[in-house]
Parts: C-alpha cells; structure tokens; sequence
DNA sequence: GACAAACCTTGATCTCGGTCAAATTGGCGC
DNA sequence: GCGCCAATTTGACCGAGATCAAGGTTTGTC
C-alpha cells in the first residue's frame, strides 16, 4: 500500500514544488486520504461545502437503493458496507476505517448500503462539488482510482475467504486482516479492540452468530487467540493465526 | 454502464474537438475500452509497442505472485480471474469478457492469476508504454478508473451470492449474469452458450462440480432452463430465473 | 447496586452441500 | 461408425455449519 501511495506523492511535489498542508481545513482534521493531493485553494474551496458530522453506531449513512447526494471522509471509526437480499440475509461487502474516502463516485445511486459499526466521525462533502474537483484536477482521479483499486484487491482477497475457507479459517482470516490493520508492524503479542459486533462479523464472513462465537471458543481454547470481555483481543504468534486462516 | 460512459464521450469531444477512430490500429481491432478515449497520436504511438496473441483454453495469461511486464485489452473470448489458496482450493474472482481491460495499474506484482477460459485473442500492451501514457492522459486515467469502479461493483455482488445465496440460488444467480451479459435486452425466450466448464462454474461460485451439476439438473427438472449439450442453455422466462436466483 | 436489554456462549438436532464412487454422455480423431 | 478420453451426471453416505432453544455476561440506566 505504501508502494502504491509513493507515486502520487512524487507526482504532487513535481506538480505543485511544494509541500501541501494535508489538514483539510474544512474539518480541521488530517484526511489521510485524498486532501493530500490537494492544492490549497482546493482545500480552501473545498472547505465551504463541508460538514463534519459524528454518526452513531447503526445509524446509517447511505441506504440501499437510497439516491446519493454526498460522499465523505472517514475521519474516526469504522463503516461497514453491506448488502441485503429482500429477505433480510445480509452480507458486508466492505469495512472503510479512517481516512478512508466513502463513496462510489460517478454513479447516482447507491447499490449497497453504508452503516457505522462504532462511533464514527464523517466528514461530508456534497457529490457536485466533488465530482467537479474531481473532473479539474487529475491527481485527485488518480487518488480516488487508486483507492478504488485498492478496494477492488481486498474484495478478491475476499471472494477467497468467502468461497473456498473453512469457518475456522474464516474467523482466524478476520482476526488477522483486523489485528494487522490496526497493528501494522507489531512484532511480539498484538493486541487489539475488534470494531465489530459477533453479528456483525458472521456478516462479513458468511456465516451464524453461533458459529463465529464456537470458532473464537476454539481459537482461545487452542491458545490461538486470548478475548477479554468479548472485544478485547491478543494474538500472541501472529503467524500461528496466519497459518490457522490458511495464509501460509 | 452506457450512464458511466457518457461522460467520458463527452469530455473526449470537449477536448479534441473531433470524432476519433476507435479502431486501435495495433490490433486492427476495435477495442470497446480504453482506446475510446485516445488521440489519434497515441493510438499510432501504442500500435508500436502492442501485440495481437491467441490463447487458447487453459491457457495462463499471468500466474499469481508474478511479475507482471504488460497489460492487455481482451477482443475475444473470455478470460478467468483466478486465487488459489496453497493446498489447491481455488476461487474465481472475475471474468473478464471482450472488451475489457486486462491488468492491475500501478501494481508491479499480480496477486490473481489470469486463464483464458474459452479460445481468446488478446492485445498485449507493455506496461511501461501504457503506464506512461496514463500519466499523461487524464481521459485514460479516467476510464481506467471507470472500469476498476465497475469490476468493484461486481465484486461486491458477487460478495453477496457467494456468502448468503444457496446452492440454488448460486447457479441461478450465475446463469441470469451470463444470460444478461449475451442478450441484455432480450424480450422472449433467451439462448446462450455457457463459456464456462462446470469445474469453473463451481469455482466461481464456491461450490463443487457435483453440486453445479445436480443444480443444474433440478434447474432443468422445474422447467426454469433447458440445456443442450451441456453447454448451450436456454431461459424462456427471465425473471422466473432472477426469482430462482433471489434477484427479487 | 439493581434491573433491563443487548450481546454472547453453549447444547441438541437437523440439513444442505461435500465426498467418494460409479455410470453416462459428449467430443473427436480415425 | 468406433473407440477413447474427458466432462458431466447420478447415487449413497457423511459431516460442517445452520437452526432452535436455553442460559450467561456485559453494559447502560436509574
């Protein structure tokens, strides 16, 4: 990802030969995200559209179906994206953590729904706005295809899990993909907070509530993982839990 | 999809003032994709470096964890998107059909591997050349990004099918896709052929081939499809297929 | 600190889809 | 048309994960 990162990051310096603030002024906040290719009148410009919002979890930021008039930056927390069969069978499709950039751009309507899984902050820009930044400037396309990239490689990674794994490894598959984001380069124990309810979790993996909460019993039973308080994890060998998620 | 392109038509004619040939004149072939979006210049600069390949079934296009030295635009046939897991297990994450696209920008390494899934022609682009041409083309840029947006789109309904669908649901779901994809507007009964072997059906969907297979069979039994030579199906009633597939 | 409401775990049982094995069919060269 | 090989179908059986049903924990509120 860093690799991915490094080629805009050159190309804004040659553009611009200088350093850019990356506080977008607007929610006097650092957008990891997109902010960063910005120009300063842009982020000037941009900062008259925006608002900052804090969004409850649960509560829903862009519903299935729902006709979309604004994208956002995660700024805090996690949104979970998800998708419904008219039956109530439910499955997420995707989880945006800050900075990431929410939206799907150039399309009216929104084909999955957007909902927080913990206390969220967003900050929301109106889609016009966007869209016509978008269409001036071609470092912010350029960031917003490399996220859309790199969103499209982790729903492949995902497909895998979903197709081909065992429960056991589904769980063990999550745990890591959540232990590593959020302790990138631990080297010992790793210890983390899961964002996401059981629920939420046999959501995104497919499965029931029961079975998530049997294989996490198994996990902590083989010493895989230990949980206190059910959201509080510790991964002492993480290539013990990579080898159990079947990443070898 | 046509709403996603417009844009790109339009800011195409803003720029250059005139139509362009689509026809790339490297492959003297007419590449529905990205060559849409060029000049007349960077067509003949393209054609220099480009090359027109046959593949046949089975074939792989780029294996998984290579290096990858070239894009490419697909003519014809069809191309499979492939992860496998160490022990054999394998998913397919993406067709790719003529014309699409061939190729993960700014990524030296692939993590899918890429198998012509019927006999296929394709245009080999070197990566240096188109990467090149990208950073100077903010149209191309664009398009490419269009393309990524839209093969996320699909994999995250994908997603859905392959975590929360049935057996049932699965083929169905697999069989409304590949019908649409060949007929879209098809009004009465709908005629295709599968470009896909069982095997790959079921990797696709996550299932094994017995299962694709007796699917298949009951598909027929309740009068929803019928098939001839295990390749050729025909949908009399479209939407009894997306009823079957949970499509509402 | 008591109560209620979520949330999570555990147990018993059932079912869908997987596994293993054996026919059957289709494609293709001669 | 015949024979061969690969692809597909069908059958019998099994097991991972779903379902149904309690029973525990945690969290938040008054």
């Amino acid at each position: 990802m860093d690799e991915i990162f490094k080629r805009t990051e050159n190309q804004r310096k040659d553009i611009h030969n200088s350093d850019i603030p990356v506080v977008c002024r607007a929610c006097e906040a650092r957008h990891g995200g997109m902010c960063g290719v910005m120009t300063p009148q842009q982020l000037t410009e941009l900062s008259k559209f925006t608002t900052r919002k804090k969004v409850n979890p649960g509560s829903e930021v862009v519903g299935q179906g729902e006709q979309v008039a604004a994208y956002a930056n995660v700024l805090k927390g996690v949104v979970k994206l998800s998708k419904m069969l008219h039956d109530g069978r439910q499955q997420i499709v995707g989880l945006q953590f800050a900075p990431d950039f929410l939206g799907r751009p150039f399309s009216r309507e929104s084909t999955i729904s957007a909902e927080a899984a913990t206390e969220t902050e967003i900050c929301s820009i109106p889609k016009a706005v966007l869209d016509r930044m978008v269409g001036d400037s071609p470092e912010l396309e350029h960031k917003l295809h490399q996220q859309a990239l790199v969103e499209l490689d982790e729903a492949r990674d995902w497909m895998l899990t979903l197709g081909r794994k065992t429960a056991q490894e589904k769980v063990a598959s999550f745990l890591y993909m959540i232990a590593l984001h959020y302790d990138p380069e631990s080297t010992e124990r790793t210890v983390f907070d899961l964002p996401l309810s059981r629920a939420d979790i046999a959501d995104f993996l497919g499965l029931t509530i029961e079975t998530v909460s049997r294989q996490m019993t198994k996990l902590r039973g083989d010493g895989v993982i230990q949980i206190e308080n059910n959201r509080h994890v510790s991964v002492p060998d993480m290539e013990r839990l990579a080898e159990v998620a079947g990443i070898e």
